[in-house]
DNA sequence: ATACATGCAAACACTTTGCAGCACA
DNA sequence: TGTGCTGCAAAGTGTTTGCATGTAT
């Protein structure tokens, strides 16, 4: 027989929670230097393990970013980024909604899908105006 | 004035690139261990930098994979994958283009968009079918 | 009461980097 | 000949985990 876990609430999830809706898409460690403001005995092991119950239980959206830490979004529309190659920095994305993306995958494998990010890569306009120099 | 730096030809990048060519879809690991095989003094780091220094030339796809490693890919074709939330394996997904998904973006902040990648993320059929216990 | 969470620190996984010597062009 | 590359090892970055203790239910 297989349970549910139960889940507390103590004062560390709650202000990780609080953290989460103020900040804009914190990876871990931002979340963890806010949380840190008000309760600076928290540690990040706690803040990890948070995150990751509370996207496991789907109430929040961990974004793996390339190259770089997992980001964390509580509106669970799902939102683009794109990462510049040159500087590596990442930018938001606003995108029109595309019809239902996973209706052109023709072989999921039996997979039941339930969301996607996409990260789009190329060359932010202060890196392409630098010179395309070492393009190709 | 800015120079291109020129590449050389060595034995290990020519063993990492057909290394590369034979594989699947390689973690820089994988390609280590294979060249290896015939090239047993070859290291890590020569194999990190000849993967970085090929991708950084467009030849090569470096694929961010959430929670794991990166994967390359000499096919420069876009390819999908998807993510199981549970057991945390990683598949490849075939799906039909689709058509210019970057026409999608309705601001973009200059960027000259490159390639994407795309990461789906559900339950694989084995997990779903070990019951849906704690899907919420 | 007890199952679950915490803080701490160490371990882990992946990748980059400094350096002295080597080798391709 | 000289710049670029190599092997090695150490360090860097991001995340997980073991353990003893604390706390929400």
């Amino acid at each position: 027989m297989i349970l549910t876990k139960e889940n507390r609430n103590t004062i560390q999830r709650k202000l990780i929670w609080e953290a989460l809706k103020r900040l804009n898409h914190p990876t871990a460690d931002d979340v963890y230097l806010a949380v840190r403001e008000n309760y600076p005995n928290i540690s990040r092991g706690t803040v990890y393990r948070n995150l990751n119950q509370i996207a496991e239980k789907g109430e929040l959206q961990k974004i793996p970013i390339p190259s770089g830490p997992d980001i964390y979004d509580v509106t669970l529309r799902p939102h683009y980024h794109i990462k510049c190659r040159r500087c590596k920095k990442i930018y938001d994305v606003e995108m029109e909604d595309l019809p239902d993306i996973s209706r052109y995958i023709t072989d999921k494998h039996g997979f039941v899908i339930e969301n996607h990010e996409i990260v789009f890569q190329g060359l932010c306009p202060k890196c392409n105006k630098n010179g395309g120099y070492n393009n190709e």
